[in-house]
This record gives C-alpha cells, sequence and structure tokens, in this order.
DNA sequence: TTCGGTAGGGATAAAAAGTTCCCTATACCG
DNA sequence: CGGTATAGGGAACTTTTTATCCCTACCGAA
C-alpha cells in the first residue's frame, strides 16, 4: 500500500498476524468476503463507514499478500469477485478467536478507555 | 496516548483485540511482562529495538487500560515493577493464538513482502 | 565530584495509516 | 442524451504511531 521504511521483524509471529488482520477494516473485509461478499460495491455496502478508497486499497494489499484471489469477467457488466485464498482461509480462526476475545471484554476496555479519556480531556 | 479523533468502533470485537494487542510492540512487551521481566530496564534490555521511549509509553497506556499494574516502592534504589493484571493475564493465550499461527506462516508471508517489494521498488 | 544505573518525560520529526475529493472508463436504462 | 451503477485510481490531506534527541532527578560507587 505504501513504502514501508521501517523494519517489521517478521520474525516474530505476532507481527505476521498483526501485518495481515492488523488495521482499522482488514479483518472487517476478510470476514465480509468470508461470508460471501465477493464483490467491492457489496463491501462498500457491507461496511459504509469505511471509505471506498481504503476498501480498495486493503483490497490490493490483501491481493498481493494473497490473502485473497480476485477474478474478474474481462466484459461488461463490469464485474469483479474476491475469493479468499487457502491461505485466507486459515486466517479465520485467528480472527475468530480475536472476535470472541474481543467481544468479551469489550465492555471493560470501553470503560477504561473512557476512563482515560477524562483523564486526558482537552 | 494520543488524543484520538477518528473513532475506534469498539463494539467490533477485532478492533478491541486490536487496541489492547496491536502496535509493533504491545505485544512483546506483555509477553515478557508474563515472562518475568518486570522492570523497564530489564524490558528495555529485553527488547533493544525498541526504542526506551516507545516502551515507556506502552507502559503508560496498558497500565491505564490495566492490562498492567504498577508497584513502584518510593524510596531509592529506584525501582519499579510491572505484573499483569487478571485482565492482562487473559490476553496471553490470545497472543499465544497470534504468535502460533504468525510462527505457521512467517516464510509465506515473507515472500509475498518480499514479491510487493520487488514491484513496487523505486 | 564524576560516572553509571534507574525511572520518566518534553519536544519534535518521520513514517504509516486512514480520509476526502474528484477523476477515468464502460454499459445499461429511461 | 442524461442518470446510474460498476471497478478503480491520483493527489492531497489529517490522524495515529513510532522514532530520535535530550532533559530531569536520585542514589551509590569509584
Amino acid at each position: 500500500m505504501y513504502e514501508k521504511k521501517i523494519s517489521e521483524n517478521l520474525d516474530c509471529g505476532v507481527n505476521v498476524a498483526n501485518k495481515i488482520v492488523g488495521g482499522k477494516w482488514r479483518a472487517c473485509i476478510i470476514d465480509a468476503i468470508s461470508r460471501g461478499i465477493r464483490r467491492p460495491s457489496g463491501l462498500q455496502r457491507e461496511i459504509p463507514e469505511a471509505p471506498s478508497r481504503v476498501i480498495q486499497m486493503h483490497l490490493r494489499e490483501l491481493e498481493a499478500l494473497q490473502v485473497i484471489r480476485k477474478e474478474a469477467s474481462g466484459g461488461f457488466p463490469l464485474k469483479a469477485e474476491y475469493f479468499l485464498t487457502a491461505f485466507g482461509a486459515s486466517v479465520l480462526p485467528l480472527i475468530a478467536v480475536m472476535d470472541q476475545w474481543g467481544n468479551q471484554h469489550k465492555e471493560f476496555v470501553k470503560e477504561m478507555a473512557a476512563a482515560m479519556m477524562e483523564t486526558t480531556e482537552s
């Protein structure tokens, strides 16, 4: 997406996982595709809070990382579809675990985040 | 740490998880503390690639999120120790899963990342 | 007294990630 | 013809995160 200038230390497993699943919309996009929402327009409708530009960029990057695979019918009507690769499918359990943990603790984290705002408020 | 101006959507479990474990050094720091490296100086020696300033800031933020707890002996020699809270301990299995997944796929990801560099090279 | 270790933070720069605005191009429908 | 929907990207911007530099303060040892 951008050119990295700082090393990433991909020897650390957690960093590898973060590279795939980190970021504000990555997991959402992967999850939506896994649920059968294969086309860019559908993804944009599914995640309206995310700027379409950002979704596009993530699709490019996930494709380059071979998490997803693109199938476009050359002709018209314009139609592009994205599918998870086998590698992409292997991420789903990880996303599930993260989502589960997050959902279990989100109330607590929300409280803590709110408390931080109070003490740091402008 | 900084004042957020963009919403975080903490209703999504994955985002909650990323808030705790995301970032370049968060998981490393939590993991090191869980392994008994409790003092800032020790953490800095354990993770020498991370600027000490960054470690300090993460310690502040993890403390505010109640992932870790600080115990400082008021007097001298200066001594501060950080311990995982119960909440912090609950993150360890998540980190373990992420690390395991990442280690299983890091060679593949490295290849893909390298391929991306080639096509994007300056 | 100077040096080393420890804990911590201010200021600022640089990089990465995300956002916004607006553009191309094609085909279909009215 | 104009409007809508599709897929995609350029350019510029803001926000967030990470990095760099340098400082305070304290104690003990040399």
